[in-house]
DNA sequence: AATACAAACGCAAAATATTTGCTTTATGAG
DNA sequence: CTCATAAAGCAAATATTTTGCGTTTGTATT
């Protein structure tokens, strides 16, 4: 039961995939995880299960690949003018959207995918949003940028925990902390 | 389908649940995770299929909920003389206990679990742990000890993260550097 | 220690979901 | 245009989950 990355691009398959993800996204919107089966998304979506079967495995897999799509960063992050703007900016939407209840689903789907390729994928983003950061950063002329591996540490990886784990402290002030902790701390190596 | 927390102590419900963990452990030891299913688990344990339904709902929660335990530190931490070194000696078994193969899909299995309290109760143990450790340098009487906040935001988060998105990242080496970060850092507020 | 009460279990039938073998369709390459 | 093949449809066969109901067994009360 292969995951298939790149399916074929264009035509039927294609029109499969988007018919079912659309499915499950109007489907998620009216009912709770545990109501929501694969037979209804196939029938919403005008598929048999089992081509739904074949291609995702299981439900779980399944929501887990929609929810991907949705955490992808859809619009270039805000330029503040300062790296530590920047961070905070998109680190308020983003908790503001993971904060939600929809993005609280899309993270448990994700987190309950058993594919660790798609939790990293969906991680990824996060990186490579860090990396153009900090590029626009270095760009500016600005002093003491820190390391790509100091930002994701400090910054991405509390505020990541903090969503798992305890939520009460995925706060913009708490973000703040974590901004300012990364951008003051000495090299030590 | 609520989750029951506190089962009736004593007596056949707690050997129930004795029996379907010890039940799901042994399986588990053998099989793949999807190759693992609920009639199963019940015919090992020696109970009807409905029981385990009623009593976890579905096998993600019961795995989750075998796997929760098995995150439970056992012993007290070893005491080094040092936080610094109480932390290392601690996150170094914490990683390679977690980087192993059981450990790897017990890490996954607490992470697919609809039930958030399951994951935040797992997640206490790292702070309790801390708070230990926290408390003991306080009482050898070390200088600038981080608050809780701050360890668990500078050692256990990054560690946490990478376990889950990037494992090649989560070494011991990487982890030193961590803990001086966390004692270094100034405050900050 | 006897009784009452409710929680948890067992059993088995019913309802759903999943898998599978085979056929059909549609796409991309030659 | 034709061919080879990946993906989808269909439907029968399995497997699972759910549910109603009767029974067992802790727990609390007297």
């Amino acid at each position: 039961m292969p995951i298939k990355e790149a399916v074929r691009p264009g035509g039927r398959s294609a029109r499969v995939q988007e018919a079912v993800h659309q499915a499950v996204r109007e489907l998620q919107a009216v009912k709770s995880r545990d109501e929501l089966t694969v037979p209804q998304v196939a029938e919403l979506a005008g598929v048999t299960p089992s081509t739904i079967y074949r291609r995702w495995g299981n439900l779980a897999e399944l929501v887990a690949d929609v929810s991907v799509e949705r955490m992808r960063p859809d619009e270039d992050p805000v330029d503040t003018g300062t790296l530590a703007g920047d961070l905070q900016a998109w680190g308020e939407q983003y908790l503001e959207e993971m904060a939600s209840v929809p993005g609280q689903r899309a993270l448990n789907d994700v987190m309950a995918s058993a594919d660790n390729g798609r939790r990293e994928r969906c991680c990824r983003y996060s990186e490579s949003l860090m990396t153009t950061l900090r590029e626009r950063a270095l760009a500016r002329g600005e002093e003491a940028v820190p390391s790509l591996e100091r930002l994701v540490d400090g910054v991405v990886a509390p505020m990541t925990y903090r969503l798992l784990y305890d939520r009460e402290s995925a706060t913009a002030a708490n973000l703040r902390r974590w901004i300012v902790r990364a951008l003051a701390v000495e090299d030590v190596d």
